[in-house]
DNA sequence: ATAGGGTTAG
C-alpha cells in the first residue's frame, strides 16, 4: 500500500501498480473452518483465494455481497487486482462493487481504509462515479480528514459532477466535519440550488459548533422545512442548554403541523428532563406509545432518563423493566437514577444483574456506581469498583472517577487519605476534585485541609463563588468569624458574585420560578402570609432557624428574613397553596438546597402530609413523613 | 446503491 506514496487520490503511473505479490503467511487451514466462516472470514491472500474458489463452487459468484467482501479484503492486502479478475466474470459492473466496498468502510469502524482503497482504485486507473465519490467523502467526514476531502472535492469537478446537488451536499457537509466552516459556508452561499437536505446539514452543523444564532437564522428563511429541519433545531437548543427555546419550537413544529419522529421525541424528551417539565414528557410518552417508538432503544433511554429527572423513579423502573432490549446506556441510566435518589442499595443490585446477564460496563456505569457508594458511605465497595475499572474492564478512571472516590473518602472522614489520592493523581487534577474535598472538610470540621483545598481552588476556579461560600462557613462553624468575614470581602474584591438561587414548582401544567428574596411574584403577598402561618406550626413541631447560613454581615432578624425568603421555601408554600392535598409537590432548585431548608422541609412534609420532592443541583430529596431519601448525608 | 437529528455523566 506503500507504493504510491505521494497523494493517495492522485491517478498513477501504471509502475506503481501493485504487484500480484505471493501470500506472506501462507498458513494452510483445512477448507471446512473456512466453510464454517461462511466465506468472509479471511485476512490473507492465501485465504482471500481459498475463498473465491468456494464462492465458485457455491455458485454465488453473482452476488455482491461475498464479492465485496473479497474487494474488502484486497484493499488491504497486496491482492487488488487478483480482486479486480476475480470481478471480470461478474454481471455487475466493477465499480459497483467497490463502490458497495468504500461506503461499508466509510460507514465502518475505520473510514481511513475507505480512503485507502479510492486511492487504490485510481492507481489502478479505474473511473470513478459519482456514487464512488460521495461515499469517499463521507469516509473524509467520518475520519475529519479534510486535505483528502478537498482532493476529492477537486476530483468531483474535474469529472464532471460539480453540478450533482447529491454531492455538492456531500462536500458541504465534509468540510463542516472537518471544522472547515468556511469552506462549508462558502459553498452553501454559493451553490445555485438548493435544497432541504443542503439547509438542514447547515443547520444541523452550525448547532453542533454551538452557533445556535446562526443556525437559527437560516432556519429562520429556508424556503421549505422537513420534520428533520425542526428535528435539528430543537436538539441544537437541547444541546446549548436552552431546553425552554427547545420546547417552544416544539410547539411551533406541532402548530405547523408536522408530525415528531423518533430523533424529534428523544431531543423533547432530554428537554423535559433538563427542565423537570414531567407533564409534556408524559405527553410525549403516550404518544411515543402510539406510535410504536417505545420498540426504539433510545427513545426507551432517553424516556428512562426524563422520568428519573422528574423524580418518578419508579416509572423510570418500569419502562426499564418493558424494554424488549436494553443497552448498557439503560442500565447506566437506571444505575445512575438510584444513586441519585439515594437507593444505593438498588443501583448495586442493579450492577450484579447487569454483570450477570453479561453486559460490560462503561465509564459512566462506574460514575453512577461510585455516586451510589458515597451516598451510602460504602467505602470499601466504591474502593473495589474504583479499582476494578482498570484491572477487570481496562477502563482508565478519569477525572470524573477521581471526583467521586475524593467525594466517597472525603465524606466519610478519610480526608487525609483524600488527599493522598489527589496529590498521586495520574492525571491533571481539576477543581471538582478539590471542590469535593472541600465539601468533606466541610462535614468533617477541617479548617486545615479546606484551606489547602482552597488554595487550589483560587486557582483553579476562582469565579465559583460556591467554594467561597463553603469555606466560609467552616470558618463559621469553627467561630472563626474574621476569617469567615475574610473570605467573603476576597470575594467582592476579587469581583465574584454570589448565583442568585432559583426554585420553581409546576402546578398543573404550568412552572412557576422562584428567585430567593421575591417580591415580585404576582403572589407574593398571599405568599408571604402563608409562610408566617406555617412558621408558627414549624416552630412548634420544634423549627429553629439556622441563620448561620447567612452570610451576609446583619442582624439575627434581618439574617431570618434573608433564610425565610429562600427560593424552595416560597416555591413549597406556594405549591401547598395551589395544589390538592395529597399530591406530591415538585420542586427544582439550581443551587443546593441550603442546611435550613432541608430542615425545614422534613417537617413540612410532616405538617401538611406531603410528599415533596426535590431536585438539587447533584441529587435528589425526597421528604415524606419528616425524613429526607437522602437521610441528611447530601 | 447516493446527503440531514438521537440515549447514560459532567
Amino acid at each position: 500500500m506503500a507504493a504510491c506514496s505521494v497523494s493517495p487520490l492522485r491517478a498513477p503511473s501504471s509502475s506503481t501498480k501493485p504487484k500480484r505479490n505471493s501470500p506472506k503467511n501462507p498458513e494452510l487451514r483445512p477448507i471446512e473452518t473456512i466453510k464454517t466462516d461462511l466465506l468472509f472470514n479471511f485476512n490473507t491472500p492465501f485465504e482471500l483465494k481459498q475463498a473465491h474458489s468456494l464462492v465458485i463452487k457455491s455458485n454465488k459468484h453473482h452476488s455482491v455481497l461475498p464479492l465485496s467482501r473479497v474487494a474488502s479484503v484486497c484493499a488491504l492486502t497486496p491482492s487488488f487486482d487478483y480482486a479486480q479478475s476475480v470481478f471480470e466474470h461478474v454481471d455487475k459492473s466493477e465499480i459497483v462493487i467497490w463502490n458497495s466496498c468504500i461506503r461499508s468502510f466509510a460507514e465502518g469502524d475505520s473510514p481511513v481504509n475507505a480512503i485507502h482503497l479510492f486511492y487504490r482504485i485510481r492507481c489502478a486507473d479505474i473511473r470513478p462515479d459519482s456514487f464512488t465519490c460521495s461515499f469517499v467523502l463521507k469516509a473524509c467526514s467520518a475520519a475529519r480528514d479534510v486535505s483528502n476531502g478537498r482532493i476529492v472535492h477537486g476530483l468531483v469537478e474535474k469529472l464532471g459532477y460539480g453540478s450533482d446537488l447529491f454531492l455538492q451536499n456531500t462536500i458541504v457537509h465534509m468540510y463542516a466535519c472537518c471544522d472547515a466552516m468556511d469552506d462549508a459556508r462558502k459553498l452553501f452561499d454559493e451553490m445555485p440550488e438548493r435544497d432541504v437536505v443542503t439547509w438542514n446539514i447547515m443547520i444541523t452543523q452550525l448547532t453542533k459548533r454551538g452557533d445556535i444564532g446562526k443556525a437559527q437564522e437560516l432556519f429562520d428563511v429556508m424556503p421549505e422545512r422537513s420534520v428533520r429541519s425542526w428535528t435539528a433545531m430543537i436538539a441544537g437548543y437541547v444541546q446549548c442548554g436552552e431546553a425552554k427555546k427547545a420546547i417552544e419550537l416544539f410547539t411551533m413544529m406541532e402548530e405547523a403541523g408536522e408530525r415528531a419522529n423518533e430523533v424529534t421525541v428523544v431531543a423533547v424528551l432530554a428537554a423535559c428532563a433538563d427542565l423537570g417539565a414531567l407533564n409534556l414528557g408524559r405527553r410525549v410518552h403516550e404518544y411515543s406509545d402510539r406510535c410504536g417508538f417505545r420498540r426504539n432503544v433510545r427513545v426507551c433511554n432517553t424516556l428512562i432518563d426524563m422520568y428519573i429527572k422528574c423524580g418518578c423513579l419508579e416509572v423510570a423502573r418500569m419502562v426499564f423493566d418493558e424494554m424488549e432490549e436494553r443497552t448498557v446506556v439503560s442500565w447506566s441510566a437506571m444505575i445512575g437514577g438510584f444513586a441519585m435518589h439515594g437507593q444505593g442499595e438498588e443501583a448495586l443490585k442493579l450492577f450484579s444483574k447487569m454483570s450477570r446477564i453479561g453486559i460490560r460496563p462503561n465509564e459512566i456505569t462506574f460514575i453512577g456506581l461510585l455516586h451510589a457508594c458515597s451516598h451510602m458511605g460504602l467505602v470499601e465497595e466504591g474502593r473495589k469498583f474504583f479499582a476494578s475499572m482498570a484491572s477487570e474492564y481496562g477502563i482508565a478512571p478519569r477525572i470524573e472517577h477521581y471526583g467521586c472516590m475524593v467525594d466517597l473518602l472525603s465524606r466519610s472522614g478519610l480526608l487525609q487519605e483524600a488527599y493522598e489520592l489527589i496529590k498521586n493523581m495520574p492525571i491533571k487534577v481539576n477543581g471538582v476534585v478539590w471542590g469535593a474535598l472541600l465539601g468533606g472538610c466541610w462535614v468533617h470540621k477541617n479548617v486545615e485541609l479546606a484551606e489547602e483545598a482552597f488554595k487550589h481552588l483560587l486557582v483553579l476556579d476562582p469565579n465559583n463563588d460556591g467554594y467561597y461560600v463553603v469555606l466560609s462557613n467552616i470558618y463559621a462553624d469553627a467561630g472563626r468569624w474574621d476569617d469567615a468575614a475574610r473570605v467573603r470581602k476576597l470575594m467582592r474584591d476579587i469581583g465574584v458574585k454570589k448565583t442568585p438561587g432559583w426554585s420553581s414548582v409546576t402546578v398543573g401544567c404550568v412552572v412557576h420560578e422562584f428567585v430567593a428574596g421575591d417580591g415580585s411574584h404576582p403572589h407574593a403577598e398571599e405568599i408571604y402570609q402563608s409562610w408566617e402561618k406555617l412558621l408558627e406550626k414549624l416552630k412548634l413541631s420544634g423549627y429553629v432557624p439556622n441563620t448561620s447560613v447567612v452570610l451576609l454581615d446583619i442582624d439575627e432578624h434581618q439574617k431570618e428574613n434573608v433564610l425565610f425568603r429562600h427560593s424552595e421555601k416560597l416555591a413549597v408554600v406556594f405549591g401547598l397553596m395551589k395544589t390538592p392535598p395529597q399530591t406530591p409537590i415538585r420542586i427544582m432548585k439550581n443551587l443546593r438546597v441550603c442546611e435550613d431548608c432541608h430542615a425545614a422541609l422534613k417537617l413540612i412534609s410532616k405538617i401538611s402530609d406531603r410528599e415533596i420532592v426535590v431536585r438539587d443541583r447533584n441529587r435528589f430529596h425526597c421528604f415524606k413523613d419528616g425524613f429526607c431519601s437522602c437521610r441528611d448525608y447530601w
